[in-house]
RNA sequence: GCAGGGGUGGCAGAGCUUGGCCAAAUGCGACGGGCUUAGGACCCGUUCCCUUAGCGGGUGCGAGAGUUCAAAUCUCUCCCCCUGCACCA
């Protein structure tokens, strides 16, 4: 409608695990997952098949492409890839080429969640019941034991606080002594076994926990010994299977020493504390006092102990000083930071990896999991700074609709920074450095935008004739159609044709994805485009959106609020449908579909219908007031309305188009308007803008407004700025006005008294008080203002600038004059009097015989009523 | 925890960039009235409190403090919610 030429495609995403994962419980005959497709509505032949994940994959894609095609997309399916073909996988091995030789691929360690009986990495989709793996990074601290060589490692989330500690808990099972290196260390048999997979492990022996009980270990931070007690809340199975104790600031700690002295044990401890939060200093051991915060002690229960240290951890990271030497006034995060350092380079500790879900994860194959340090990961390196320097500068330049979330990319940008590319399994393309692995799903997806503009053309060509010099020539320019033929056996028109069409297209750009892909494949895209295309085919805009609610909740399984695409229209029309998706929110946030939502729209829909076809029985005269103030409403709802679709504010788009225009019209033809051609002039500009929105109506009305062509192959109209009248608007306002303190007095009088009026009569000002009003406004000065009134005036008007005098600075122009005040409101005596259920006399001050005359001030006439 | 975005009336949701015209658009809901055999639809009105011939006053936009003649809007602190946090699409 803008006269450009758009192309629209849509594609599907095929790589990746879940779906094999989804293909391997048909064939296993999940009942979940047979009686979900089964409620998708899927025949049961089909299901059937879908043992195959191809398979799965193609009839997805196949009843969305139908779905899209039913609500009115004007996608170009000639040009619909998928990301497993083999013509897809060619081109990004072309880009992965290209990473490769800018050296933004590398090779490094990096933890995964990993099944040590089928030796490979776990996801999400590879666990029982599909929890994803959670890991985290600790550091484990080592604690010599006096009288052996090997340490026992504590791991800690808080290192700071090592000064505090007092002595080391074990529990009453099984640890194990070993060797890594030089190192000789001593844990739980189920943390060595966890551990094993990140750090080489020889193991040397196997020691008893009770064993351990009583003997005294060393303090990296100070030299000093510190014992090593029972502790009942270590388990065997978390960490290391040691804690080391820090009583002061652990309510678990302190806890477990009471209850051990309570026990009769000899416990020879003072709690230490490491930092103080200022203004609530707390003597002692502040874990005493959040123990009894939440009116614990000793004997409570775990949870009670939990809340405790969750209290205890928030406010001392929150608000906490160090106050232990060297760290004085910092706070925990940076003191964690520096001990962390400290204790690395003083080769007091390691770090390590734990998996930190509440519940043990299990495999599939009932494997516990544990994390592995993988050490020949292949990563891309976001992290490279020339690389994030160009985005960073292309990102300044790119359009980001809304542009609120344009901070969420520049923090993106920021921290994106390794990304492991190679995985062991899944549908996808092959990863060229080693042929083992495929490349991960998000990284395939990176550039596919730029493959719509040629898959069509290729669409008969063999896949292994598409050879780098193809993808340089077609995406970078490099070499010649015909050099490019030869070497590739592709035909010189087609090569020709797809440089062509890539050139063309691959210029002003615009990717719309939803608001949580910004962290990754959004700002990955940019990465990869800057990375692998010239400067001039770099992304020029980005539009990210929410998701649709259903009845303000998310759409799920075990909501059962789940409605596909292809029921909502069924039920409630595509219009209606598509408009509510953009009616209820701006893009940002997520959009609700409501069913009183629909209804309003689709009764609106119903009244512009109506519109169209009263037209014909209309006449046309002479236009009034209220034609103009339609033509201004219409010529101001145009420019709004255009500029809310160049930012893509389609909440404004929406609420413009429907709602305020079912408003107008209603005045219009209340206030007595009945103008066929205004209205047709109104009609029409608002159907052509609703055009992208509701095509179908749109092409409806269109017709039915006697249009033979399209209205989607119509010009976007443009407002007539010289028809937008302020003043006609601020006659009517002051009708409206006027009705809403008459009736508001009416209704007064007729709940105190019961009666109702028999006439109103409504006196408009007297010129000069518009005058003192503007002299005032402009000059702020009472005198002045009052001089300026003609004698037989200045009584009356001192007493009124008396009573403005306090507000002086806010008095404002009166905009009308008196005359046309009374001309507006004379001219809507019929309509007033409709409204407000009587007679109503319009009159002048100066020839009224109204007491309330005087009462009438600009833009606020005195209102009489009699009885 | 870190990063990004939010917290507005019974609900949803504008307004916040550029402080005043904001007791706060619009929609929904609720209540009252009209229309109707009745329901739906439709139309009119009310919907923070007090007060009232349309005035005026109070409280008020997560909580608290600050800047200002003036704050939903600017600054600071805190609380809460949503999203993401990497091999997972």
């Amino acid at each position: 409608m803008k006269g450009y030429n758009v192309l629209y495609p849509m594609g599907f995403h095929l790589t990746g695990i879940p779906i094999i994962a989804q293909a391997n419980k048909i064939k296993e005959n999940d009942p979940d997952i047979l009686e979900d497709f089964k409620s998708f509505g899927i025949p049961q032949e089909e299901i059937a098949k879908m043992g195959d994940p191809l398979y799965m994959g193609n009839y997805f894609a196949k009843s969305a492409r139908e779905s899209m095609r039913r609500a009115g997309y004007s996608i170009d399916w000639t040009r619909s890839l998928t990301s497993i073909e083999p013509s897809f996988s060619k081109m990004v091995e072309w880009q992965f080429g290209i990473l490769n030789r800018k050296g933004y691929l590398v090779q490094g360690k990096h933890p995964v969640g990993w099944c040590p009986k089928d030796q490979g990495a776990v996801g999400m989709h590879d666990t029982k019941g599909d929890v994803e793996p959670e890991i985290e990074k600790e550091t484990a601290i080592k604690f010599k034991v006096e009288g052996t060589d090997y340490s026992i490692l504590c791991a800690t989330f808080r290192p700071e606080t090592i000064e505090g500690v007092t002595n080391l808990f074990v529990g009453d099972f099984t640890y194990v002594t070993c060797r890594s290196g030089d190192e000789a260390y001593c844990m739980s048999a189920e943390g060595f076994e966890m551990l094993r997979h990140q750090i080489s492990l020889e193991k040397t022996g196997e020691i008893s926990g009770r064993e351990l009980q009583g003997r005294k270990c060393i303090n990296p931070a100070n030299g000093k010994a510190v014992p090593i007690y029972p502790g009942y809340f270590v388990k065997q199975d978390v960490g290391t299977g040691a804690v080391m104790s820090v009583p002061a600031h652990a309510p678990f700690d302190y806890v477990a020493l009471e209850r051990l002295r309570k026990s009769g044990y000899n416990v020879d401890v003072v709690p230490v504390s490491v930092l103080q939060i200022p203004g609530k200093e707390i003597a002692g051991a502040p874990a005493l006092a959040y123990l009894r915060a939440v009116n614990a002690d000793e004997n409570s229960s775990d949870e009670l102990i939990e809340q405790a240290t969750k209290l205890e951890y928030k406010e001392e990271s929150h608000m906490g000083k160090m106050t232990i030497k060297g760290y004085e006034g910092m706070n925990e995060p940076a003191a964690r930071d520096k001990a962390i350092n400290e204790l690395k380079s003083s080769n007091a500790a390691i770090e390590i990896y734990l998996l930190i879900n509440e519940k043990p994860v299990y495999c599939r194959c009932k494997t516990r999991v544990v994390v592995k340090l993988v050490d020949n990961q292949w990563f891309i390196n976001y992290g490279d700074e020339k690389w994030k320097g160009q985005v960073r500068e292309h990102l300044k330049e790119m359009r980001i609709f809304p542009e609120k979330s344009r901070s969420a990319f520049e923090s993106a940008v920021e921290w994106l920074n390794l990304r492991a590319v190679a995985r062991a399994q899944g549908l996808g393309t092959r990863f060229p450095l080693d042929n083992r692995f495929i490349i991960e799903s998000l990284s395939d997806s990176t550039i596919y935008m730029a493959f719509y503009t040629i898959r069509n053309l290729i669409a008969n060509v063999d896949p292994s004739k598409l050879k780098t010099e193809f993808f340089d020539y077609v995406y970078l320019g490099i070499g010649d159609p015909n050099g490019v033929s030869k070497a590739t056996g592709i035909d010189y028109e087609t090569v020709k044709k797809c440089r062509e069409s890539f050139s063309y297209w691959y210029k002003d750009t615009s990717r719309h994805s939803a608001l949580e892909l910004v962290f990754n494949h959004l700002t990955m895209h940019l990465f990869n485009h800057v990375a692998v295309f010239p400067r001039e085919n770099w992304p020029k805009q980005v539009v990210v959106n929410g998701m649709i609610l259903i009845e303000g909740e998310k759409m799920s399984k075990s909501l059962g609020n789940i409605i596909l695409l292809s029921d909502a229209i069924k039920r409630y029309g595509v219009d209606s449908e598509r408009f509510v998706a953009v009616a209820s929110t701006d893009l940002f946030n997520d959009s609700d579909f409501s069913e009183a939502a629909v209804n309003g729209i689709k009764e609106r829909f119903e009244y512009l219908n109506g519109v169209c076809e009263s037209l014909d029985a209309m006449g046309t005269s002479e236009l009034s007031q209220i034609d103009f103030w339609l033509y201004s409403k219409l010529n101001a709802k145009t420019d709004t309305v255009g500029r809310a679709m160049d930012i893509l504010d389609l909440r404004t788009v929406s609420t413009e188009l429907l709602y305020n225009t079912v408003i107008e019209l209603r005045r219009y033809s209340a206030r007595g308007g009945s103008n066929a051609m205004v209205m047709r002039d109104y009609i029409t500009n608002v159907v052509l803008m609703l055009q992208p929105i509701a095509p179908h109506l749109s092409e409806e009305l269109w017709h039915k407004l006697g249009n033979t062509s399209f209205s989607s192959t119509e010009s976007w109209p443009s407002p007539d700025l010289s028809m937008v009248n302020a003043k006609v608007e601020l006659q009517e306002g002051l009708i409206d006005s006027v009705i809403s303190d008459a009736k508001q007095v009416a209704q007064l009088m007729s709940k105190k008294q019961g009666k109702k009026p028999k006439s109103i009569t409504i006196i408009t000002p007297s010129p000069w008080k518009a005058d003192l009003m503007n002299s005032l406004a402009e000059h702020r000065d009472l005198g002045k203002a009052i001089e300026a009134v003609a004698k037989e005036n200045r009584a009356e008007a001192s007493k009124i600038a008396a009573g403005l005098a306090r507000k002086l600075n806010e008095v404002k122009r009166a905009e009308l004059s008196g005359d046309e005040e009374f001309s507006s409101l004379s001219s809507a005596q019929e309509y007033l009097s409709g409204i407000l259920g009587c007679d109503v006399i319009v009159e002048k001050e100066p020839e009224s015989k109204s007491q309330r005359a005087s009462r009438a001030m600009p833009l606020k006439p005195s209102i009489d009523l009699s009885y």
